[in-house]
DNA sequence: CACGCCAATTGATAATTCTCAAGGATTATC
DNA sequence: GATAATCCTTGAGAATTATCAATTGGCGTG
């Protein structure tokens, strides 16, 4: 979806069904001319697989959302080991801490090539000040954040590998209906989950032998949503 | 430390050594009159060990702040069993979700006798709407909870039990130089680093039998904060 | 003081996961 | 298409932790 039909779907007071900005309902109450101070095509972009957004401790200059992709933020450990310590979602927005701290807290790498939307911060803190609106989401969101942090750690901290794996894939798929979901590399699936990506790759290959998942291609699945759900219960 | 102290220390434009209030620097821009209005000595309070502060689903009609004691946010599983999700200190909030959220996200319970200052959330967001300070002080702190959150699920997801139990007594002794530390129930320790109750009270038996850890009373100790800092990073 | 209650301890065994190691599959590059 | 590089898989044994069970110790109550 080009700009165009953004500017379109948003003239004629309609969401826009394919495009993930629709999803920030940070950006929901903001009138034509604010919604195009943040959002325009001269400032999208896309990364592939590995690639980094940024890195810890850069200078936090913008904010993004994530038109479509995957992004993990991943800490390094004073061991030297890589732990992932959230997934950011098509829909979502990335690098939020920028808003009061001069630099990024994570690394943010692309897990599933991704779409972005950059936003200077400037323009987030003038918006900021004009409307209440945008303020009032912006605690909303932190609280959100905070929530499904304490969520996921409590699954994370709970469990055998099988249901931790479990609730991840039924983590990633959530949203779609039809089961379809990607599939990190056996690493990344262990940084996720705190476990070796053995273990990661031995409970996958039990879940394929079981008609859990169906592999569609190298990183991308169907689930039975119903067999794993019933998992993560026992 | 009574009102009229509090006072005194507020009128002389010196912070107040002993009364928790003062490390809450979500509130150290305030004027006199916007302090007065939100810390009242009538609304203070005390709950003993095991009272609950407040259950998830609470009507959140309050946020607190907490001058003394210790604090335990906790979940209940899909399977009954319970996480502590997060620990609040001394000289810091608890239910600030309250401030756009009709319930509270989790039960608090009292770990260690604490004493409170209850602050209505009405008078919090009619002093938001006034002072631009707050709002800012508001999101940082967001952002220091989430933060904190993440480097908690790193510590929690990685190493062995000894170690997380290290972090965790590190973690609470934060702060006296002299290493006094409270010792919460074996349970407890389990339910906040995953692990059973026979497993942490072998590490803190392990603990003592090495010097790491003595005893003062039945859920007071001081630690050897080398000995556990060498142990967290081997 | 005896009693019951709850938290903590300790032991023996089982289960899960890690570690180390080797081989297979896939993808990228030239 | 050959080669290298990377990721994935699988196995066997070791290490850690969970589980089950029994006992101890402290504490308040009658």
């Amino acid at each position: 979806m080009d700009s165009k039909q953004i500017d379109n779907v948003w003239k004629h007071g309609k969401k826009c069904e394919q495009c993930a900005i629709r999803n920030l309902v940070l950006f929901a109450d903001l009138d034509k001319n604010d919604f195009d101070l943040i959002h325009r095509p001269i400032n999208e972009f896309e990364l592939a697989v590995g690639e980094t957004l940024y890195n810890q401790g850069d200078c936090s200059d913008f904010i993004f959302t994530l038109r479509s992709g995957l992004i993990k933020l991943v800490s390094y450990l004073a061991d030297g080991s890589v732990r992932i310590v959230r997934i950011i979602k098509k829909g979502d927005v990335v690098g939020l801490e920028a808003l009061d701290n001069k630099h990024y807290l994570h690394h943010a790498v692309v897990l599933e090539e991704a779409a972005f939307c950059r936003i200077p911060v400037s323009q987030i803190k003038e918006l900021n000040e004009r409307s209440p609106h945008l303020s009032k989401q912006l605690t909303a969101r932190w609280q959100r954040v905070i929530f499904d942090a304490d969520v996921w750690l409590s699954q994370l901290s709970s469990g055998f590998a099988k249901q931790r794996v479990a609730y991840l894939l039924l983590y990633l798929s959530d949203g779609n209906d039809d089961g379809e979901c990607y599939l990190p590399t056996r690493e990344d699936i262990g940084a996720m989950l705190a476990m070796t990506t053995e273990t990661a790759s031995r409970v996958i290959a039990d879940f394929k032998r079981k008609g859990f998942i169906k592999l569609v291609s190298a990183h991308q699945l169907i689930i039975n949503k119903e067999s794993l759900n019933e998992l993560c219960e026992s």
